[in-house]
DNA sequence: AATGAATGAGAATTCATTCAT
DNA sequence: CATGAATGAATTCTCATTCAT
């Protein structure tokens, strides 16, 4: 792993344990294992890291939703894949990606926010245009947009799971059971 | 308005326009008419204002809603109207909302989340269930849960029309169309 | 009790647990039960509670010495029950006894400790003019130096036993011993 | 000089100055030559400071004292120099060294102080020791304790006339005369 | 490229003190 | 006399950033 990779592993680490506001440029080099000025090689600032950690996650949803939705099933499973994909990453990066909201939002990093999340849409957006063609969601979706709907739809559900309320398994299916519903009815023909 | 409201007042005004990491309490304090010092006597901190402020964001969505919409009207209209409200105080608010999501989690404020929401939730929940009585909407739904989907899917998409992409008046038309819709083949019987 | 005696017995309590730099009008105002302002109307400042309190440790050792030591005893046995005395006050007031030196150093109340010390100084005067008069002590002391040099003796000893070494029994038990040899040394005739 | 000890001499100086209560962290960088946050890296608080310059002061008590204090003179003059060297170092000191008891006791290095100490009590031990085998001294004392009581004796005296009273020259050489003999009885044979 | 001691601007926070009630 | 909310001057302390090595 070279050090610019070291740095960002490092700053997620930190991020969670402390929250933004209270880690410091030192704590994450130390967690990475290197020194205060060693930071300034590879990024300006605490939170010119955030779209590099904004990145990660991102490809960590795409990597999960390639490995597990197979455009052969029939829609109801295909949306059970997606959920269940986004459900676990949002849990596995629970601490940090609400964090990525306040890093991206308190800069002027905010319109890279559009960037970094294009490739996840594209990618449902061209799991939707498939299905359309396939007849198994209705004619009158548009593919782009509603890929983000979908995707905003589902983040907000896990989110409400995973990291506003206290968790609760049985809270966790209902949610997940009443959302795909939800999805179904919304896209189905 | 007593002091403690100026106080949340100000904080709203100055994190607009210079946002969380750049407010000093001494900005508050001199916008809100106070000493430094008395801002200490009723928060302990900057952050813990944002509850406070995410309270009111809250109560400018349940205003907004209660005055537009109507459920004397049919299914559409109803949405097209819950949708605009929501969309319009998102906007308003979309410097300060953001922020909140970072104000809420560097700190423990977390769990407060859930609870501030919860009139929302249960206003939209009661919308959804008087809809169901009159067989507007679907039978299958659970009130409580789509209600929390509904709003967390109305907010996602007003956040990416007005936070985290350029603004564009067509896109959010589009946008906005499009969610009708999704919203519309998602609920209905 | 009347307010000032509270603020004083209330300054000594607070400065016991806290120390005098980490203590606040308003710890010594709530522990007397009385308001910050109230504090103004009998001490100017914290540092001026002070001199009475070192008062009212010298009284103490005052009431101790006057009820223990017997002018008819033996030279030994007064000592001894003068050194018992001050040892025990100093026990007692460890905690504040060393503060006063810190409160009375720091400012300008400097002068006022020697007119607070001179009623002891001159109880002990007069303890050894009695004795001198009686042929106990030797005939070359001054009353009024030595009296000086036994209390400064006594009380450093004291010091050193209750306050700059971890607490010992044996070990105090053999100052004690050493420190009356000491004396009946010094001031026998 | 490193920069802890430049902090340490500074320190001294500034507090000779001003006191401890008017000390700035900032009059002591600056007086040292270096930034704010330097000072941080070496001490995390000014009272911290303080055994560093208890060290100090008993260091020039000890070089006084082995620079002037024979063991081949006579008891009477070992005596005179004995006193002689802590009685200038008190008056060097004069504004610092209650200072210290101060410093020393508003925090937790209360114990520190019979470490620092330590050699001073063991440099005097010694000095009886010798003098004890030649038989200058009176065969009955324990070096040990009876080194302690003679240091703090010749110091209370000291700072009775240095810190606790308006200076006065006729004082001092009475109080030094009488300590004279006083220490004279208290330990020949 | 890497280091980490030193910097010092800048903010948070405290708390003695006031004064209208 | 007593109160305690409000004040704001004064200081501590932090931590991003630099730069000589």
């Amino acid at each position: 792993m070279d050090k610019k990779a070291k740095i960002v592993q490092a700053s997620i680490e930190v991020f969670k344990e402390k929250g933004i506001e209270k880690t410091k440029i030192a704590d994450i080099a130390q967690k990475a294992g290197i020194a205060h000025g060693t930071f300034y090689l590879y990024f300006p600032s605490k939170l010119s890291v955030m779209p590099a950690i904004a990145e990660q996650i991102v490809l960590q949803f795409m990597n999960k939703i390639e490995a597990t939705v197979s455009i052969e099933d029939p829609l109801q499973k295909q949306l059970n894949q997606l959920v269940d994909a986004i459900f676990q990453v949002t849990e596995e990066f629970r601490d940090v990606s609400v964090l990525i909201y306040a890093g991206l939002s308190t800069t002027a990093h905010m319109s890279q926010w559009e960037t970094i999340y294009t490739p996840l849409y594209d990618l449902v957006a061209s799991l939707l245009e498939t299905n359309k063609n396939r007849q198994l969601v209705r004619e009158t979706i548009d593919p782009a947009h509603t890929a983000k709907l979908v995707i905003g739809l589902i983040e907000s559900a896990a989110e409400q799971v995973y990291l506003y309320a206290a968790y609760n398994v049985q809270n966790e299916a209902n949610q997940k059971a009443e959302l795909l519903t939800f999805l179904e009815h919304a896209l189905r023909p």
